[in-house]
DNA sequence: AATTACTATTCTGCATACATAATGGTAGCA
DNA sequence: TGCTACCATTATGTATGCAGAATAGTAATT
């Protein structure tokens, strides 16, 4: 799901929007953790443009919440305090929920089918131990089922607060437990979804997103090793 | 509720801010209509400041998807489709619910006071046929619930949300019957807020928003007419 | 030795200039 | 008369320059 919100023109691909989805990635991938600074100017050479396109990346970063602005003291990745994390994470899984009730109602069967190969994917990389690929493979379940709700904006909002969340969860996803946990939770999903049942689908798509039990504690207490500094 | 966001710094305000807020504004009170051009040069010399600072807040606004960009050829006042609106109101349904639900386990009771004078106040402009007045009380005895709701994340995402829809929305409230409708409703919130009750609190600010009935039609109906051109 | 004040440097915010793509209009040709 | 091609104009994207604010570092005073 690299563009949910790719539109019919072709767009002409400008240095400000490279850039801005270069960050993006950046952040995302953890590479940018949380408080760090976004100099313009080294921004501006390391990535061989002026500062321009930089700063209009960066008013896009702080506008979607991935980066932050204090007055005139230059932008930063944004930090998430555990109470707006929790919200969070409430929020995500009410949508992500709502993307797996309608994916069990509008989902096509080639969907349905991709959805399982993912699934053997995830087993083969779990057993094999590889965290990496597991993590990879896994974004590609969750993308798989926005496409399959047959949404644009419910998709779109899902997609964008999962990578918001995502440089919080990168420490996460390598936790023990917690991947043999995720494949026993989007077997539910998927199982609900090729039923065609749309309620047992929200169901199982909130609870695997919710922090729930021992999860939560583990989870805060590896937020700290996602925030620079300090 | 004129900023959530608003952080502890003092934060300089600066031109293309102020700038992002008065094109928010101008969009969310239907001065500026969906489709509408946003021309950056006239723009610039309309509000007496470089094309730098305007283009900086379309950036913004664009990224909120207050606005929208086509490839090389300017942005304007995003439009959406009537599928897009309806899921738009969907997750906007779900997260008032949040919202309510939190207010009625969170709220002081000054705040459920306040509820009750801003009720008093709309059934004041109803009465007196003041729809313009009825618009703007409503949105304060919305904004009150999402402080009342004690988050932050949720209280900021249904805010913004509520913005992005406004503009759909203007001609709406001006129909018959629907202030009316309107009173029975936030009624029925602001007693399960008072109860204490939160799954009722959640389930009548869902009710609420959502789009039922022959609302639909005379909602869709009323969508073209917020509409530039065509 | 600690704190404060001052200065210098750095970085942000804004304006302006330039290059390139898109749009509109006109002229030429079929 | 209608269509196409070319040119001019306009507007967007990017770079650069400048002014002001914030930060850091140093020196001076208590």
């Amino acid at each position: 799901m690299k563009s949910v919100k790719q539109k019919s023109a072709p767009r002409a691909a400008t240095r400000s929007d490279t850039l801005r989805s270069q960050l993006e990635n950046l952040i995302v991938d953890g590479h940018l953790k949380p408080g760090e600074r976004l100099d313009e100017t080294e921004l501006a050479s390391r990535f061989n443009v002026s500062r321009t396109p930089v700063r209009e990346a960066i008013k896009s970063l702080v506008a979607t919440g991935l980066a932050e602005i204090r007055g005139r003291q230059g932008a930063s990745v944004t930090v998430l305090s555990i109470p707006v994390l929790l919200e969070m994470f409430e929020v995500m899984a009410t949508l992500e929920g709502m993307c797996s009730g309608f994916a069990a109602r509008r989902s096509t069967a080639a969907q349905r089918t991709r959805l399982r190969e993912i699934h053997t994917e995830l087993i083969r990389a779990n057993e094999a131990g590889e965290p990496e690929a597991f993590y990879k493979v896994n974004a590609l379940f969750h993308d798989t089922i926005y496409e399959a709700s047959h949404t644009n904006f419910i998709a779109e909002q899902t997609w964008q607060l999962r990578r918001r969340l995502a440089p919080y969860r990168l420490r996460v996803t390598y936790q023990p437990g917690r991947m043999q946990a995720t494949l026993v939770e989007h077997l539910r999903i998927i199982e609900a979804i090729e039923a065609a049942d749309g309620k047992a689908a929200t169901q199982a798509a909130m609870d695997h997103v919710k922090l729930l039990g021992d999860d939560l504690p583990d989870f805060i207490a590896s937020i700290q090793k996602s925030i620079i500094g300090d």
